[in-house]
This record gives C-alpha cells, sequence and structure tokens, in this order.
DNA sequence: GTGGTCTAGACCACG
DNA sequence: GTGGTCTAGACCACT
C-alpha cells in the first residue's frame, strides 16, 4: 500500500496537484512500483482531513495520465512501465528547471552563478 | 519611467503577480532604479490592455512589500536600497531555487545529476 | 456564525475598514471568538447591501493581518489566539487614544481637563 | 507671521486638512492670535514642499470657516473673536472625544478603564 | 492629470 | 456551495 506518510499539505498549489505530484515523484524516487495498490479514496480523505471530492479529483487526473487504474469495487493501483516513468521524469524535471533557469535569465543571473546557486541551497535544504 | 516593453502576459499566474514579479527582476537585473517613475494606472492598463483595477492590485502589493510609494494626485515611483533590493533576490533566488531542489531530492536525484540536468537546459532555452 | 446585526454603514471612512474594525472591536468585546465562522462574501454582500468585491476587500486585509483564515470552496473563519488579541487590542486603543491625547496636547488643554473632557462627553454618548 | 515650525506632513488625512487643523489647534493653544499674518500661498508652499493648489484648498476652507481673510495683493491674516474660538474648541475636542468615546463603548471598555488609559497614554506621549 | 474606492457582474478553481 | 481573479466603468479626493 503506497504510503502518504512524508505528505503533508501547503497552500499555493492546490490539494490534488499536490496529492498527483507526490505519487509521481514517488514513482520517479522508485519508492512506488508498478501493480501497487493506492489507499481508498475514502481512506485518504480521512487520512488527510480532505474534502472526498478532492481525493477524487486527484485519482481522476491520475487514471488520465495512465498512472493509476481504478475498478468499482476493487480499489485503485499503479499502472506504469519504464517509459511511462521516464516521461513522467522529463515531464516533471525540464518543466521546474526550465522555469527556474527562464526566471534567472530574466534577472541577468549567469550560468555559472546559477549553478553555484543550486549547489549552495542543495547542501542547506 | 519604467518599461514594459520586453513584457507579455502568459497564463496560469495571476496578470496582477506577473506585473509584481517583472518589477522585482528588473530591479535585480539592474534595470529598473530607486526613484523611478513607475507608469500611471491608466497608462499601464492600456499599453497591457488590461483592466485598471488589475493594475491597481499589483501597485498595491508592490506598496505593501515596500517596493513603490504611491501619493493620490502625484503618480508612483520605486523606492528600494541596496538592503531590500539583496532581500528581493534572495526572495526570488532561494524561493525558486529552494522549491526545486525540495522536489529533486524527493526524487531522489544527486546533487551532480542536478547541476548537469540545469546546465543542459540553460543553454537550450 | 458571526453577527452584523448592529453593524451600519457611515461615510467618511471605506466601508471595507468599517468592515475590519467592526471584526476587531468584536473580537475585543469578546464577542466573536477564535474558530467561529465569517459569513461568505455573498452572504454579507446582500445583507449589507454592499458590493462582493468590498466584502473581498475587507477580509483579504483581515486575512493579511493573520486574523481571519479562507480556503476556497471551504468559507473564512476566525483565526486569533490570547496574544493576537492583546495586540489587536493595544493597536486600536493606544492608536485612538495616542491621537487623541496628542491633538489635546497641541492645543495645551492640560491632563486633567482632558480626563474631565472626557468623562462628560462619555455620558452623552 | 505664523509658524509652521513644528508641522510636519502625516500621512492618513489629506495635507489640506493637516494645515487646516494646524491652525485652529495654535488658535486654541493661544499661539496663533487675531490679526496675525498667514504666510503666504507661494511661500508656504515651498516651505512645505507641497502643491500650491493643496495650500490654496485649504485657505479657502479656512476662509469659508470665517478663521481667515483674504485681500489679493495684501496677503491672508487671522479673524477670530473670541465666540469662534469657543465654538472651534468644542468642534475639534467634542468631535474627537465622541469619537473615541464610541469606539470604546463597542469594545466595551468601562468608563474608569477608559480615562485609566488616557491618563497612562498622556504620559508616555 | 493622479491614485483610491466602489458598483455590477462574469468566470474559474476548489472542496 | 465557497473564495479568487478579472473586466468595465463610475465617482471621488488629492496634487
Amino acid at each position: 500500500m503506497i504510503s502518504f506518510e512524508h505528505f503533508t499539505i501547503e497552500d499555493g498549489t492546490p490539494i490534488y496537484s499536490q496529492i498527483v505530484r507526490h505519487i509521481k515523484q514517488g514513482i520517479i524516487a522508485g519508492v512506488i512500483h508498478n501493480r501497487e495498490e493506492m489507499p481508498s479514496r475514502r481512506l485518504l480523505s480521512a487520512l488527510l482531513g480532505v474534502n472526498p471530492n478532492t481525493i477524487q479529483k486527484a485519482y481522476r487526473l491520475l487514471e488520465e495520465e495512465g498512472i493509476i487504474e481504478s475498478q468499482a469495487g476493487a480499489g485503485s493501483w499503479v499502472t506504469v512501465n519504464e517509459q511511462q516513468i521516464g516521461a513522467i521524469r522529463s515531464q516533471l524535471l525540464e518543466g521546474d528547471v526550465g522555469v527556474l533557469a527562464k526566471s534567472m535569465k530574466q534577472m541577468e543571473i549567469s550560468k555559472v552563478e546559477a549553478v553555484r546557486l543550486l549547489e549552495d541551497i542543495w547542501d542547506r535544504i
């Protein structure tokens, strides 16, 4: 069963997005595996203290991306192959890093300075 | 007068946030200076094709952060000292980089891999 | 639910300020408590015969002062601890009384005379 | 000539109101006397670093209240009798104190507490 | 001319 | 249902 132990809700981004992202990051990190079972909507709703509709939306989005499958009465489970994992990895990483790079360029930060910053902050977090 | 020549509205984030960020980035890049005059609400509103109230909101936020000052009848202008510029710089950079680093760590990306990614994507943008 | 029964709009000060002040005074008077629910924008807007945006502005200011919290889809509610209540109390009282005292001193009114005035007018209002 | 030495512009209230109030308080304090000469609009504008129109508005208001008189080419001067001084005194004092008393009552502050507060703050200002 | 407030109402995201 | 954003435009106070 997939764990939400180290998951805490932050604000700024919608809760359902945070859940989706948590699943994706878990898959990339190798913590969540193919065929692993998702908690039931009802259970996760109670666990996180979040409206069932919010959980429902997260699960629906994951389904639409082909990351999980659900069957009435049987629950939901992860369905990813190696190719998909690579795609998710690129999607997350290149998105995030691209936003950062664009922003820094607009602030006239140089590439070496950017790298130095990343290395600095990496160790402090 | 501060220029909005290279500014284009994107969606995803509120327009007023984009304006606030544009000003902050301009200050950090050294393109916008202390005492420089902001365009009037009406002018900028016409320039960007955006409702005056949206501009008003951006200006109010900047004012609340002490980055600009406004006076009814007189206009608005930038009011930042070196210390503030440093603070804004940290706020933007450490925020962005921190989010990225945290996200990457959760995906079990190593530091060298992260740096390599940043360098790769930097050149492609 | 917080009551606005004894609240009537006056002019001279912005409506949103009056709402903010009403909430603060209610908290100090012990009529409004922590965790109590604020009326929704739409409801209060209809109740006071005021535009929803005006209510929105009042709520935003209260939120920025940490007096209420809002969550899209869920509503708004009061979030104050004892320390904050003390701070609000000081803010309102010392502000008002300070302005008065300063003004009176500039008119060369003596302290005893000031107290006598306050007592006189107190009973007549 | 009436002095504006101890006068500094604050924000929150219009500048012209502050000037009007400064004159009234000076009269009540006995610092400004009947027949005393007002600085020329041009001079005061330069002295306070304020737009001439703002000074003009203050003078106009004072004229309308019969507190000063102006004559083209000759300047402006104070014209108040004892009765007027009494009226101005009441207007300022009862207004200010009334606002304070009403506000405090709404916060469930008792009369003795109010007096104690005034005395406390009086000494600290 | 400037900024500040307010109305009237639409649309969206969220729970 | 909720709050958040945005448009369109009026009116006012201030300089």
